[in-house]
DNA sequence: CCTATCTGTCTACGGGGTAGACAGAACCGT
DNA sequence: ACGGTTCTGTCTACCCCGTAGACAGATAGG
C-alpha cells in the first residue's frame, strides 16, 4: 500500500528511540529486538492493514477491534498486546494509510508546480481512503506524516519565504487538504448509505442534493443570495463529476505567490538559498 | 446562546414544510401545532442546550443520551420522543451552537473587511463550540448554518464575480474555517486531558510540544527541511498565544483579491450589481 | 533445567444506542 | 360528558463496544 519509496528501514537513529513517549514508539516501530516469551503471530503492520482494508470497505464506524481480530483469526484481546487502546490503533492506521509522499522534483523546479503536486498526491491518499481525517485527532506525527511534512516544506526551497512562513504556508495547504478529505469522506459515507438503502432511492433524509434542499428550506425574504445562488446553478454539482477540489486549493497558491512576491521584493533575490 | 438577531420566526414558508425529508423537519422544528397526546415536558431546544453544555464541559465524547436526559432530570428514552437518532441530535446541537451570524455590513463595505469580519465570526463561534465540527459528518442545513451562508454571499455582493464563483469562494473559506474548528477542538481536548491528569505534567504521551518531538523523530539524513525548520524555531509556538488563525485565512483572502481582480480586468467594472 | 517473560485466550464489567411494550395524560368528535 | 385516539415518558431488554485482570502455554536466558 506504500505509495513510494521509504526514506530510509527504521532503526537509523539509535538514542532517540529510548526517549520516545509509547504512543509514538508503536508508532515508529522501536522495540527491543531481545525477547524472551513465545514468537508473537502477528504484526502491527498486519493489524493495520487489516483495519484499513475494514475501513475502506465499510467505513471508520465498522472498525472495532473485535471486528479487526476477526478478520485476523485471533481474540479481540490479543490486538492489545501490540497496541495499548483503540486511538492508538486509528493512530497507526491513519499513518500507514496516507503512505510515503512522490519522490521530490528535481531542484530548481518551481515551487507551485512542486507545490501543487504534492497537494495533488495528499489528496489522492485522502480520495483512497477518505475516513484518515477522521481517523485521528491528535497532529499526525508518524513517519510517513513526517515524510509528507518534509515534501512539503521542500517543495518551497527556491522561495524567499523565511523558515518560519514556510512551515505556516505548509501547515495552512495540510490544513486545507484534511478539510477536502472530510468532505470527500462524507461523500464516501453518504454513497455507502444509499447503497445500503437501495440503489437509487433517496427517500432517506440526507441523501437527496444540496441544491434540492435548499429549494427547499431558503426563502426569498430572508435568504435572497441563497436563493439566486441556487437559482443561477451555483449548487448544480455533475453527478459525474467525483469532487471539484480544485477551488480552494487554487486560492491558497494565488495567496501564496502573493505572499512570495511581496517577499521577493523586500528581500532581493539571491542565487541560492539563504541560510540562518 | 444566539448570537445575533433570527432572521424569522420560522413559519413564514407554509408549503415547505410538508416535504421536508424527516431529518431536515426538526432542525426548522416545523411540526404540526395541533396534537393530542399529553403536553410535552421537553424542547427540542431544551435538549440541545443540555447537550450542548455538555459538550462545552467535557467535550464530545462526554455527550452521550443518558447523559443528556440525567441532566434534564428524564430517562433515556425520553429524548427519543424529539429527536430519532443520536446522530440527529448532533446535527440539532450543532446549528443551535454556531449561532446566528453578526449582523451584515452597510452597503458598500469593502468586500475584504465583510468576509474577514463573516470568517473572524465564524471562527469566534467554533472557539466557543470547538466540537461543531465533530458533531456532524452532513453539510450544514440547519436555520442557522443556512443564515452563515447567506451572510457569506451577501459579503461577496459588490464583486465581480458570477455566482457559482461566489458559491466557491464561500465555500472554501466555510472549509478552511472548519479544519481551523478541528485544531482548536484538538488543543482542547489536550487541555482537558492535560487538566485531568494532574495540572502540569507531560507524561502522558501526546502532551508534549510538538516542536520537541520533531526534535526526537526528525535526523538530519532523512529529514533536513524538517530538522531546519525545527532548528529555526518555526515550531515553538508561545504558549501564552492562544493560536494563531490568520496565517491560512490572509492566504485565501489574497488568493481571493487575485481572482477579483482577475475577473475585473475581464469584465470591466459596472455600477451595480449585475443581474441574472 | 528452572525461571522470568511474553503471548494469546477467557471471563467479566461498565457503558453506549436503541427497539418494543406499556401506563397514563390530553384532546377530539360525538 | 364520554369513549376512543393519540401522544408522552418509563421500563425492560438486547446487542455491541472498549478494555481490565487472571490464566495457560510457549520461549529464551542463566
Amino acid at each position: 500500500m506504500a505509495t513510494h519509496d521509504p526514506p530510509a528501514p527504521v532503526d537509523s537513529e539509535p538514542d532517540t528511540t529510548a526517549e520516545l513517549p509509547r504512543e509514538l514508539a508503536v508508532l515508529w516501530r522501536s522495540q527491543a529486538p531481545g525477547r524472551r516469551g513465545p514468537r508473537p503471530g502477528l504484526t502491527l503492520d498486519r493489524i493495520a492493514d487489516a483495519a484499513i482494508a475494514l475501513a475502506d470497505a465499510e467505513g471508520l464506524a465498522a472498525v472495532s477491534m473485535a471486528r479487526v481480530a476477526a478478520a485476523l483469526g485471533v481474540t479481540t484481546m490479543a490486538l492489545y498486546r501490540y497496541v495499548s487502546s483503540k486511538d492508538e490503533l486509528l493512530a497507526v492506521m491513519a499513518d500507514v494509510a496516507v503512505g510515503w509522499p512522490p519522490p521530490p522534483h528535481a531542484a530548481g523546479t518551481e515551487w507551485r508546480v512542486a507545490l501543487e503536486g504534492w497537494a495533488h498526491a495528499q489528496i489522492a491518499a485522502l480520495t483512497a481512503h477518505p475516513w484518515i481525517t477522521r481517523a485521528t485527532a491528535s497532529p499526525p506525527l508518524g513517519p510517513h506524516s513526517l515524510a509528507w511534512l518534509e515534501a512539503g516544506l521542500r517543495a518551497l526551497d527556491d522561495t524567499p519565504l523565511d523558515p518560519g512562513t514556510r512551515t505556516s504556508v505548509v501547515g495552512a495547504l495540510s490544513l486545507h487538504m484534511l478539510s477536502e478529505g472530510q468532505v470527500l469522506a462524507a461523500i464516501a459515507d453518504q454513497e455507502r448509505a444509499q447503497e445500503r438503502t437501495g440503489s437509487r432511492a433517496p427517500e432517506h433524509p440526507a441523501l437527496v442534493d444540496y441544491a434540492t434542499l435548499l429549494r427547499l428550506l431558503a426563502d426569498a425574504d430572508d435568504h435572497p443570495h441563497v436563493v439566486a445562488a441556487v437559482a443561477s446553478g451555483a449548487f448544480d454539482d455533475d453527478p459525474d463529476e467525483p469532487y471539484d477540489t480544485s477551488i480552494g486549493l487554487d486560492l491558497l497558491l494565488d495567496g501564496i505567490a502573493a505572499l512570495i512576491d511581496r517577499a521577493a521584493a523586500q528581500r532581493p533575490p539571491q542565487d541560492g538559498r539563504g541560510d540562518a
